[in-house]
DNA sequence: GAGTTAAGTCAAGACAATTGACTTATTAAG
DNA sequence: CTTAATAAGTCAATTGTCTTGACTTAACTC
């Protein structure tokens, strides 16, 4: 302690860091495989058998993982499948979004089970946080009353909003939610539920949707490009969302457009054509409408001309924002997803057909180079509160190592 | 083996991959620090004083670390502090450009050793890889013969060349090198030095050569862009190289521009314009002149007006380039690195600046936004042997894991 | 010179995976 | 029907690596 300087370096790991990463890799398998027997997870982990009969002993006993009817199939003793147990834990999600605020709860395996919408009271955060904690609280007790099973499962709650975060330029952009932004959000939740929080942009957290029960399940590359009233990317590398130096990676609504705006250089950023906050503006619709969904859907089915001049721009827009992602990420997949009537999304995907050459063109492809993910408006909840079960859950790097302790000399 | 349906799943790890990562973490911290005692490393990977003891002396058994002589600082028992020995252990990279091929040799703390450079003899692939395979064993020879010390110590060859690798549509660009393309090389160097090898592209031995001895060393989330006869990136994220789900991850010189060719819609890739074959394009060069880099430097040290105009039109590009790159990955620097001449590279930073406005503007930066990397042209060939180094020694997940055996049911 | 502080070692203990032999349950072959 | 083959899974002993807590050593401070 006689010198400031700190000492930069990675946490070693032991035994525990070890076994803790093991009964990781078995959840993985079962949720990326339904259900295999002891042996198959030996043979797929590339632990002996005796260590994974141990491991799946101890998960059983936590309630983690059962087993399934013995399986005949050949010559050989059969072998017990198991299977993950949904109710051996669950997340709560909260998104915080511009004009409503929703939690949801969804278990183990990303099934939703109970869900509540509010709109917070007007005022800013200070008011509206403590109506948050209130909605939170009501959602835990429901969910435990309804299924006792559920007791004591709760692993953390993950938050979604609107990024980027703590940047310096408070832009003027209409969109952004200014006083969130510089709210001690995370500290008051984490104080008001005694939970572990962690946040995400909605692009992250649809992504992480995707990742657990949707397009990205078992795909390790994949970029999530989340079309809602902005315009974001979620990035899947090496099978975990990448967040970037300063937790902002994936803003790519920010990206300036290739299109002039006019006779000068200036350009606008590509989130002014490709989001739902444009199509408003097309339709002369206000964002904050509460029936906005059902007036897009309409305008959507009619074949509305604003609509489909929208279509137009976002698909040439975006068109050229796959090929981009393509180009850097070189990605298994790209997901399309976000807060949208099916109709729209599907005329928006068949506007980006066909797309433009890149290097993920290639014959053996074994998923096509665009899909279609979620549009169900609450798929940034779920992955608000999936984030905790992956967490939790998934095998990644830190969750090997030590917790630091000391980090400074 | 009765059903071919492959099991999905990640590898389990014990206590031999515990401890080669603890190893592998020692390493890293007196990398990143220089030097530091067993209590320093025990305090910063929250290992115990009796686990970093043990593990320190089996690296000075191993001649990976030594101790230097004991500092007294204050109260209690001077420290005796440790550092990597260089001589530890070394690897070849392997750099095989359009016009020259070179081999170089670096040790473990990334210096450079012995470096040899050939043109290759005419014809394909198939005449090449054996004068490539005489070269690699000539530097290896040289070496232990001069410095004896590093007998037993090569750990293997890294590969760099332009890509992209794998893709199917033989692009008609003029600078690709598609015979190479598809040349089984790596199972032929393989085969014929006996040595792990591993390829990477142009930008990724750059980033490579940035991170163990440049402007990334101890920097998790930086892209390094560079310019060489394309234009490509090396994405260090999570302190990793990230090569995407096919390895083409950041060839970001296939990005298309923002600027119409002519008046139809077709764009140009934006390579076209940053590279250095545009440069010799503008300067009416031959990219294969044997005095490029001597005739380059003169005509940048000249002002000559073809010179401004390229750095104008690639500043501009560039510039562009550079927000949708912090835009996406939300890095903590980009660094600007390539084969060109520091007279041509200074121009074009001067140029660049001021930025595009982006989230990287926020004040309490502690890297600049962009920094200049390494010019050298060798920079890449010590990149390619950084890989082997890094993959032997740097802490990585996949070093923890079990190396799976079968992996089908 | 006594007390304090910090580096580092010693020896025993704990933990989790490994090893190799064994049991059990099934199909295949003669 | 019997025997062999095959595969799942268990038992008990072993191993390797980190942890624990007490101890030693070497400096500084008062």
């Amino acid at each position: 302690m006689n010198e400031i300087r700190p000492v930069r370096a990675k946490s070693g790991t032991n035994q525990e860091g070890a076994s803790a990463h093991n009964r990781r890799v078995m959840i993985d398998a079962l949720r990326l495989n339904g259900h295999l027997s002891r042996a198959d997870l030996a043979r797929a982990t590339a632990l002996t058998k005796q260590a994974v009969s141990n491991i799946i002993e101890e998960l059983e006993n936590d309630g983690l993982v059962a087993s399934l009817a013995a399986v005949r199939k050949g010559r050989g003793q059969p072998s017990t499948p198991y299977r993950l147990v949904p109710e051996g834990a669950f997340a709560i999600g909260l998104q915080i979004d511009r004009h409503v605020t929703r939690t949801i709860a969804v278990d183990l395996i990303g099934a939703v089970l109970i869900r509540k919408e509010v709109n917070l009271p007007g005022g800013g955060p200070e008011e509206g946080v403590d109506a948050i904690l209130a909605l939170i609280d009501e959602t835990r007790r429901e969910l435990v009353t309804t299924a006792p099973e559920f007791n004591d499962r709760l692993v953390g709650l993950g938050v979604a909003m609107p990024g980027p975060f703590g940047i310096d330029s408070a832009t003027d952009d209409p969109w952004m939610m200014a006083a969130w932004q510089s709210f001690p959000l995370l500290e008051r939740l984490s104080e008001g539920t005694g939970l572990d929080v962690r946040l995400q942009n909605d692009a992250a957290a649809a992504a992480t949707a995707e990742k657990m029960v949707g397009a990205a399940h078992g795909i390790d590359h994949a970029v999530c490009v989340y079309l809602g009233y902005g315009l974001g990317a979620g990035l899947i590398l090496n099978g975990e969302l990448y967040r970037g130096g300063h937790g902002n990676a994936g803003e790519i609504g920010m990206i300036l457009s290739r299109a002039r705006v006019g006779a000068d250089d200036a350009r606008a950023p590509i989130e002014h054509r490709i989001s739902i906050a444009s199509l408003c503006k097309g339709l002369d619709i206000d964002p904050a409408d509460p029936d906005l969904y059902r007036r897009i859907d309409a305008a959507a089915g009619s074949k509305d001309r604003r609509v489909t001049d929208w279509i137009a721009g976002a698909a040439h827009e975006l068109r050229a924002t796959i090929q981009l992602l393509e180009t850097i990420f070189d990605p298994q997949t790209i997901i399309l997803c976000g807060g949208m009537p099916p109709v729209l999304a599907n005329l928006l995907i068949d506007a980006l057909h066909p797309l433009l050459p890149s290097i993920a063109e290639r014959r053996q492809r074994s998923t096509p180079r665009l899909q279609l993910g979620f549009t169900d408006p609450w798929a940034v909840a779920v992955g608000a509160a999936a984030e905790p079960i992956s967490r939790t859950f998934d095998p990644r790097f830190s969750a090997i190592l030590k917790s630091r302790v000391g980090g400074t000399l």
